[in-house]
DNA sequence: AACACCGATGTCAGTCACTGTCATCGGTTA
DNA sequence: TAACCGATGACAGTGACTGACATCGGTGTT
C-alpha cells in the first residue's frame, strides 16, 4: 500500500455526485469534494480537467461498442443498418453498465444545470464525430457519415431520456427497444408522404 | 447624449472578436477587451453572461426564422417538409446578416477552443429544442417533433461547415443549395437499400 | 544494502472569471 | 424643482484553475 488511501479519482467521483445531488453543483466548492475524499483541491484537478469533468469520468469507454459495431458489420452493410448496429451495441453496452436507478439521479443533474448540459452535448458532438470516422471508413461520404453520426446520436438521445424519464415504470421497454422506436420514427419521418 | 459613448455592447463586440482572433481566446482577459472598448470589467458583465457569450450576442434572432417557417407553412404540410421549410429560411436569414468571410472569421475562433464549440452546441440544442416544439405544434408527437428537430439542425450545421470551409473558393454555392443538398443525403441515407 | 529513479500527492502562491453592493450622474417624468 | 430611473463606475470578495517545487513510499539497479 502506497502513501496513501488508494482509488483516490473514484472516491472524489462518489463524493462529488454526492455532494452534487444533495446540494447543487453550484452550491457545491471543489474544496467540499476534496475534503469529503480525503485528498487536496490540487489532485482533484489531476485527477479531472475541471470540476464538470467528474460527472463525465470513465464515458469514454462509450464510445468503443459504437465503433466496434461499425466496424465489424458484416461487408455490403448499409450505412443506415450500421448506424442501426451502432445502437444495438451501444444500448447493450450501457444497460450493462449503470443501472437505470443510477442514469437516473446523474441525469437528473446534468438537467439541472445549463453548464453540465453543455458538457454534455460536447461529448455527444464528440461521439457522433466518432462515429462518422467509423463510417468513413465503411465507404461513407464526409457528408453522409457526418449526418449518419448525427443520426445515431440523436436516436441513442431520444431513447435514453425516455428510459430515463422521471414518470417511467420500473418495467418499461429496454433501451435497445426505445431505439429501435425512435430510428424507426425517423425512418417514417423522411419516407412518410406529405400527409400527416 | 449620454454620460458615456453609446453603443457600449458593439464596442465589447467588436474589441472582443478582434482581440480573440489576434491572441487566441484563452490569451485575451475580459480586462484587455474592456480596456480596448473604454468601459469597466462590470459593464461587461453586465451585456454579456460570461466571456464566451460575448461571441453569440445577437444570433437568438435565427431562432425567429426557423420557427415562423413552421408556423406559415400551409396547413397539411408534412413534418420532413416543414423542416425544410424552416432550413430555406434560416439560410437565407443567415446570408442576409452576415457575410461569409465574417462567418469564417468567428468559427475560426469557435473551432480552436473546445469551451466555445461546447457553448456553440448549447445554442444549437436550444434552437433544435425550439424547433421541435413549433413541430408539436403543427401535430408531431414529442418523439417525432425531437428527431425532427435535431434533424434539422444537423444538416444546418452540415450545411454551414461547408459553406464555411477553408478551401471553398468565393462563389461556391450558397448556404441554401448547401443545406438542400445535405437534406437529400439524409433522405438517402434513410430510404436507400441496404447495398452501397 | 545503498542508490537512483518514478509516480502520486501535498503545499503554496498566484491569476482570472465572475458576483454583490453601493455610489454616481445624466436624462426623464411628475 | 424634485423624485425617479437606467447605465455605468468603484471595489471588495469568492472560487475555479495553474505552475512550481517539495515529499515520500515503492521499484528496480548495482
Amino acid at each position: 500500500m502506497g502513501r496513501w488511501q488508494p482509488g483516490a479519482q473514484e472516491r472524489l467521483r462518489r463524493a462529488a455526485l454526492d455532494l452534487f445531488g444533495e446540494q447543487g453543483f453550484d452550491a457545491t466548492s471543489v474544496a467540499q469534494i476534496t475534503e469529503r475524499a480525503g485528498v487536496t483541491e490540487r489532485t482533484f484537478f489531476r485527477h479531472f480537467a475541471d470540476k464538470r469533468e467528474v460527472l463525465f469520468a470513465g464515458e469514454g469507454e462509450f464510445e468503443q461498442p459504437f465503433l466496434d459495431a461499425v466496424a465489424d458489420a458484416p461487408a455490403g452493410t448499409g450505412h443506415l443498418d450500421l448506424v442501426a448496429a451502432a445502437l444495438d451495441a451501444a444500448c447493450a453496452a450501457f444497460e450493462a453498465w449503470r443501472t437505470r436507478d443510477e442514469a437516473r439521479a446523474r441525469q437528473r443533474i446534468l438537467d439541472a444545470h445549463a453548464g453540465l448540459r453543455e458538457r454534455e452535448l460536447l461529448k455527444l458532438d464528440h461521439l457522433a464525430c466518432s462515429l462518422a470516422g467509423a463510417l468513413r471508413e465503411r465507404g461513407a461520404t464526409a457528408l453522409r457519415a457526418r449526418l449518419a453520426g448525427d443520426l445515431a446520436v440523436s436516436v441513442f438521445v431520444a431513447a435514453f431520456t425516455r428510459w430515463t424519464a422521471e414518470d417511467a415504470a420500473g418495467d418499461g421497454p429496454g433501451l435497445r427497444e426505445l431505439a429501435r422506436e425512435a430510428l424507426a420514427q425517423v425512418r417514417d419521418l423522411v419516407v412518410a408522404p406529405p400527409s400527416a
